[in-house]
DNA sequence: GGGCCATGTCATCAGTTGGTGACTTCTAGG
DNA sequence: CCTAGAAGTCACCAACTGATGACATGGCCC
């Protein structure tokens, strides 16, 4: 069936690294570092378990060049400040829930825990999340908003995700979208 | 020196029962679930590892008589209710961590990502923290207003947790204080 | 077309994990 | 004193993990 001239996916190293790195990025999401395997990454990706070895170093390596291209704060800055917290909210509660916006959450709920993804986490976190968030923010106190914020925002995915949907119907879902949007917009306009 | 008559603990059920629940306790909350082994667990409380499985069923049904032992949501909510928002703040901020008081919290952050423990994760905090906290804060919004109190309780705990202190200084961390208690009390006098 | 290196496959290792059952030893009760 | 059963010890298993090195094979350049 397929034509012989274009092989598809066989022997290319760039698509392979490639390949490789998306499933593991959908596994270290939803799994967390330790729940995932080095033969589940590969057996996603459809290549062999010893090529995560070779081309990356590691599984430990591996996470850290997937922290590397994880989605950033970026996502959730672009868009005029006054609509910051009610954006924000309405991903945090209403919607459904948003993987790609939230795979840096996820990521480091997950793994957190697992000294070997930690420091790769704390690192990336800061320089991805953080600082970013506190130039957007701006003024004395950014540091502190910063972590406000953050605070927020990593209570509400990690409520959403352990309990589902916070265990909540739509009409509650909405009244907590609003006193989300309430406090962040408040963190942001600071002072505090 | 110790007189013969009082064998210490040696051949005591109930004495190891409660060492190694009283080790497990510790090592799931600083490691999680996860990252801590029967044998660590028996080492610390200096019994063989096979009474674990002996005593307790195994490793899961360990965990969850710890969990059923653990410090609940009683600790946040004696005193009046005009200072929960300082008092929970102060300890979330200011004063140095106390592991005691936030024990649940620590062991939800660490364990959640083990399938094997998110369950009796997740039916024990709601047993146990969620449904007194919702009926202490009483009125129609109640369920909202203990996810929302939840959110930044569990998101600080967690920010202090992977950042050392938030990696904010003392003064910071007054300031991040009184947001928090700010927002704290506006989420338990609601209504949202 | 032929050699050669990048690419991919495979078998296997060493370490760790939780768990089990046979064994020993202590202690209580007669 | 002596037995019976509780309490503790020990050796070991099966499963799984990440990793490695030997090997096969495909494609590109000369």
């Amino acid at each position: 069936m397929s034509p012989p001239m274009t092989p598809a996916r066989t022997r290319n190293a760039a698509a392979t690294r490639t390949a490789i790195l998306e499933a593991a990025r959908k596994r270290f999401a939803h799994e967390g570092y330790d729940q995932t395997g080095v033969r589940e990454i590969a057996s996603d990706a459809g290549v062999d378990a010893a090529l995560i070895s070779r081309y990356f170093g590691g599984k430990e390596e591996l996470f850290g060049e997937v922290l590397a291209c994880a989605p950033n704060i970026a996502e959730f800055l672009d868009g005029d400040r006054d609509s910051f917290g009610e954006r924000v909210a309405q991903m945090l509660a209403v919607e459904p829930m948003r993987e790609e916006k939230f795979e840096l959450f996820l990521i480091m709920l997950r793994s957190a825990s697992s000294p070997k993804a930690a420091e790769a986490i704390r690192r990336h976190s800061h320089d991805a999340f953080y600082q970013p968030l506190e130039t957007w923010l701006g003024g004395d106190d950014a540091a502190v908003r910063a972590r406000l914020l953050s605070c927020v925002m990593m209570g509400a995915t990690m409520n959403r995700v352990i309990y589902e949907d916070y265990l909540l119907d739509g009409q509650q879902r909405q009244e907590l979208c609003e006193a989300l949007a309430r406090t962040l917009d408040n963190y942001v306009s600071g002072p505090v």
